[in-house]
DNA sequence: CAATAACCGAGACGGTACGTCTTGTCTTGCG
DNA sequence: CGCAAGACAAGACGTACCGTCTCGGTTATTG
């Protein structure tokens, strides 16, 4: 977890305000995660998202549950749903936890060829275990149940995606809208090709896609 | 239900061997419709359908039950049971009943025109209710469950591609290869406005869309 | 159970308004037992009430589970919750059944002697297990619950008391007071050594009781 | 609480060893109490019994819990695992304080007077709040919960029995024998109408009682 | 023109998981 | 150390649906 997200640390209660799950410098040493207010147990908070990734990939979304992970995890059920609202929660903690090191942009000094890495970077996160698992599951749930999705938009999409546009405006030197356009001309293929073709995203693909719409 | 679909029909038992739930004409002449071997209740059939959809739009997926389905149908859950094997196929019965009367290419005479206009009837199809949403669900549950994934590819996506590629390669006289590519050029990001990005497909975008890919 | 107490058979849905589960004559011929309304499971029914009397001598009243009474009978926990509210309406149960068969006067012809015996009965049954169990251990809930307390005495202690009181008047030929007067004179001994002495009720002391108050 | 009885100060470690919770002078002198040796802290120890009281006669046993009271007495809940095993050694202890003070004999000069004197004063010790309540909980629960029978008998009633015993005899001048049977004819129809027949104990009953056993 | 077989409604059944509740233990600061 | 606060593992609670299984009561051919 983002020490910049406290989703999983102080949890429902004092209701979600973070504004960016997706920090630009999620790294930042922050001393002040010592801040670690509460007398939360980190072992316990370690072991459900664990525990939930690992029966994701074995029994699917569906075959999920609050007690399977609470059992995998050695945890009681109550510690889960003291933390968590429900197994979409620790989801997306996980997949917010995964983003944070699996989807960062080359560091500072901005290059063309930026974009070209990143997307690479990106087409490999939504195509490979376990966090491309969990953010195809949290999408496909996003699509059955309104809550997901506000959780999924205000809590992480837009914040990612308003990065994103904002590190290609600075990595080719382009308005915004433009920078826009172009993101969702590359990831538009990107994600009809993962969850509606459902066919892989290899890099010999991404590179073709890439050809078509920035040049080398 | 298109009669040339035996989806809903005649269910699991003699294994789902239909090869085109998308007919080219799915309106051809059936007096053979009494070729109705069974002594199916077509009264109880077409309630659950319709009771399936209105409680999909009402609760949502995960709030819809077959419990519920029955008893709002007033019907009995074994009916359901008998002939769907589960709430999935129950929609995806809808998916292909909706798909078949309002997700139809053009009649005859091939007109480059043809394409503009299937586009929008296909960003309709996908943006509104009921239809839509049904679609919707059955994409997002796709992404939770494989075998809701391989029914909705091998008894829908599939053969509606097909079809498509098929038409859009006769509107405008261009290859296979080349039909294929604009296709998913136009299609990409109506399904990632849809499913990611959650914005309305509104005619004024899809013109838009169209205007980059086709010469009007 | 009896057949004249539809307590377990039409359960709390139709509010129990049955007046006499202690029947003089329980085992009266009713074929017509079998105008047994619904299809429940008479296996299953049996099972529960088993297992509740077996879990109830194995681990006290405080350590009877529903759920493990569901899991000792074979038999789902819906279905004991679909025919009993409380695992105090089984033990209810089981005291009905049990009282119908143990706790029975003398037949017809009315004899002073009938009143010796059915004390020395009732001490036996109060006293022994499984049924003496169940009936000290509804009244010791009955002090902490008034919904048991209710229904003990308006289901099981009231028409116990007055057949009792009204075999007594037929047997000694004395008014309906002085009948009520003895029979607590009797009674109140032996609960008070059961309950609050907690003093076993061998024959020599029931004997002792009933030469102080009925002549031999 | 009796300063002869150390059960709630210094609790289950050192195993209640205390013989004589009815002390037959329970005033008598103890600068000893000064051997207040702990840290305890007496407004916790007030607080948890009167909040227990309270709640017993709020919510009753069933509803009594060990985070009801903590919250009620603005306690914390391990103030009373310390000091405490169970909600049913809260209510002793309640129920020894206030036996301690509305259980008792006339004093010295001993009187025949005295007994119907002390059964009145044990009849409505049983039969009014809040005391009754808790000794009335208390037998209950010692039908259900055989720890509770014997914490009850071993350390209340049976001192009880004993001290009214031996006041009888010197209030009477009888053997003890007949002392403990007279006892048991006057406290057994008390317990019966108050456990069992759920009837009020009313002076004008108690009057009765008491003319059919004692010459007044 | 019965009989016989499938479908239908109703709903009980054995199960699984839910989300809540309480228990009794443990840990962390404060005074 | 006693204490308030409260997290923790454990597990029962009562509810909701699951998918399977009778039960009778219609139809609707078919022998």
């Amino acid at each position: 977890m983002s020490p910049t997200s406290n989703h999983g640390r102080s949890p429902h209660r004092p209701a979600r305000e973070d504004a960016s799950a997706i920090a630009a410098q999620p790294r930042t040493a922050t001393g002040s995660s010592s801040a670690n207010s509460s007398r939360r147990s980190e072992a316990a908070r370690l072991a459900v998202l664990n525990a939930a990734d690992d029966l994701l990939v074995e029994h699917g979304f569906e075959g999920l549950t609050i007690e399977g992970i609470a059992a995998a995890a050695g945890v009681a059920k109550q510690t889960i749903y003291r933390w968590w609202k429900s197994k979409v929660d620790i989801l997306f903690d996980n997949l917010v936890l995964d983003a944070g090191s699996g989807l960062v942009w080359p560091t500072d000094p901005a290059d063309p060829a930026d974009l070209r890495a990143y997307i690479h970077r990106f087409a490999a996160f939504l195509g490979t275990e376990p966090a491309g698992h969990v953010l195809q599951a949290l999408l496909g749930h996003a699509q059955l149940d309104p809550r997901t999705a506000e959780l999924l938009h205000t809590g992480f999409l837009d914040a990612l995606r308003a990065r994103d546009v904002a590190h290609t405006r600075t990595a080719l030197g382009i308005p915004e809208d433009e920078a826009a356009a172009l993101l969702d001309a590359l990831l538009a293929p990107l994600y009809h090709r993962a969850l509606v073709l459902r066919l892989p995203l290899d890099p010999a693909y991404v590179d073709g896609l890439l050809d078509q719409h920035v040049p080398r």
